[in-house]
DNA sequence: CTTGATTCCGAAAGCGCTTTCGGAATACCG
DNA sequence: CGGTATTCCGAAAGCGCTTTCGGAATCAAG
């Protein structure tokens, strides 16, 4: 099978090279008979240009990266094909590459980044679960890479993210919580560095403020993003003296741990104690009870996200493209009336 | 900030810019006293060879890519992700890139192999869930782009697959639950244009064979692979007079729905009527009850498979590399002893 | 000290495409 | 019909790297 290249169709067509691939690019020096002529060949003999050349000529590596999460642990995965899913479609129309690279660690993150922006081999990469400080980001901009994050770090005025407001989400929650007569309600937070965690603890505390609330620092457990851990925050915090009769977790997949720690205290989720979560996961349906959670509306953030990324790259300011989504509860059956309980 | 590239290099040391590359790639004809110059002076400048260049000039690609399951239901995505990662992890040792690509129908997926084939980004495929007849497998082989596939298709014995045995976990499933008593044992099953449904179907009822049950087709239903439709035809097989008081699904996925099934239907999943689904998918920890599951093994399955396509692009025989895993049951709450409820 | 074999490196061609530049051919205008 | 503008295309120079080839320098052997 003899390989289809350009010099092939110029050959064929008794063109220059050159011709060719102006008439293939729309350039508007080439007659209209003429392209049309180039384009029919170029169909009959299936041609796709080499990308490699390609990129390699332009300069425009027509790729960009997402930079996997590190610490993946298998429940919260659903975000990771989602998103990929989405980006997909949004670089497929452009015929643009997506490469997922990951590193473990953080110095190999930086390591990582370094190396992606001088093989040139992506024009943009997109970055998850961002920390407050956040030395991606830092290297990014120094680097010169288009990028945006999804989620936001606490300097995220000069650069592009897209995020959910997680913040008034849990503020959400808590007047929820407390509309269903809840008072002492106990928080289960991820390890801060993340910069979602400060906000959605942020979010927990000035809900219970706006509710006239204090704040029982006693109630706030830090745990990582598993349903181990938030099983662990959990019955740390059921047996203490003034137990809650509400828990707010971070993330479904603690709440999830949460639930399983009720239970084995011989307690009801969603009578007993309720419990909230965030990020409406879907097997979150499936639970005992069906989780009561905050879902972020991840439809097309993987596409919106795309776009976004390559609005930028196209020459516009990331400053521009920030965009703030908000959560919006679905009500399941791990919350309801304060039972009291443990008065 | 000066751009650091081959030539860039070669004048910094006084040397021709195809001994520095030379000297990079480790061939013989470079003394080493200037080889080690030569690495440090990189070093130095923290040189990465731009990709593009090299891929242009050696003809190599230096990417595989993966193609993206079409119909991506939530639920089942942990697969996806601990595949990539796995994947990736089995590149980076080389410095390869992982490429993502999806197509949501089958011309476009036909499409985008031709397209990956000629365009000559990528020097392997990986695909996952075959069809008993896979128009992608047939592509693949008539491109000659080196492939993998994770799971099997009818015709497995001339191309590379990582697949796990789930006809034998079928059966050692029915073994199981004849154990406890269960005579009428449901299956929900996979559309059957899957391979693995077809197996799994198989292993169910030479499972039912082997001791000495009959099947009966009433006791058959196929669903797709979503929680909704798993629970659909849960009831579908409830309501049938000769109801069975063991269920099989082909997927956790279904399996879940099915508990939801029964739990609507007024009984106790695991109690009156047993389910086991399989994949081993860990929220299944969290159901209600606890979902019992003959769980694969899919800790390494990305790095192996990743391993296995390296293999082969060095020129391995794709036959050589078909590697059979097995399930094992992992036990939860789900399945029990023949309570009899329907008698 | 000459010859032949080695060792090491420079020069140059090429990978398949893009893009600039200039020139031939055609068109327009007075 | 001479001259100026336009239209369209060919030629050629890259993009940054790899790899082959040949030749200068070094070495061993006679």
């Amino acid at each position: 099978m003899q390989k289809v290249s350009l010099k092939f169709l110029a050959n064929e067509l008794g063109l220059a090279e050159g011709t060719v691939s102006r008439a293939l690019n729309g350039y508007s020096d080439i007659s209209e008979v003429t392209r049309q002529r180039v384009v029919d060949c170029a169909e009959k003999y299936n041609y796709k240009a080499n990308q490699t050349a390609r990129r390699l000529a332009t300069g425009v590596a027509e790729a960009v990266a997402y930079l996997m999460p590190a610490n993946t642990n298998a429940l919260s995965e659903p975000f990771v094909s989602q998103l990929l899913e989405g980006l997909g479609q949004s670089l497929a129309r452009r015929n643009w590459d997506l490469l997922v690279v990951q590193a473990s660690s953080s110095e190999e993150e930086a390591e990582t980044i370094a190396k992606l922006s001088r093989s040139g081999k992506v024009s943009g990469v997109v970055i998850s679960r961002p920390y407050k400080q956040d030395s991606r980001i830092e290297l990014l901009q120094r680097y010169k890479v288009p990028f945006i994050v999804h989620g936001r770090s606490v300097s995220h005025s000069d650069y592009a993210w897209y995020d959910v407001d997680s913040q008034s989400a849990f503020m959400d929650a808590v007047d929820h919580l407390v509309l269903l007569g809840h008072q002492r309600i106990g928080f289960i937070g991820a390890p801060t560095y993340y910069h979602f965690a400060q906000m959605r603890l942020d979010g927990y505390r000035s809900g219970l403020a706006s509710n006239g609330l204090e704040v029982d620092e006693s109630l706030i457990e830090v745990a990582e993003l598993s349903d181990d851990a938030g099983e662990r925050a959990a019955v740390n915090m059921l047996k203490s003296p003034a137990s809650p009769t509400a828990l707010l977790c971070a993330t479904d997949t603690q709440a999830i741990g949460a639930l399983a720690a009720i239970r084995a205290q011989g307690l009801e989720p969603g009578k007993d104690v309720s419990v909230i979560g965030y990020d409406g996961l879907a097997f979150g349906k499936h639970t005992n009870p069906p989780l009561t959670t905050m879902a972020q509306p991840l439809a097309h953030s993987g596409r919106q996200i795309g776009d976004m990324l390559l609005a930028i790259i196209d020459g516009g300011n990331p400053t521009d493209y920030q965009e703030l989504r908000s959560a919006k509860m679905v009500r399941r059956m791990s919350d309801g009336p304060n039972s009291g309980h443990t008065e």
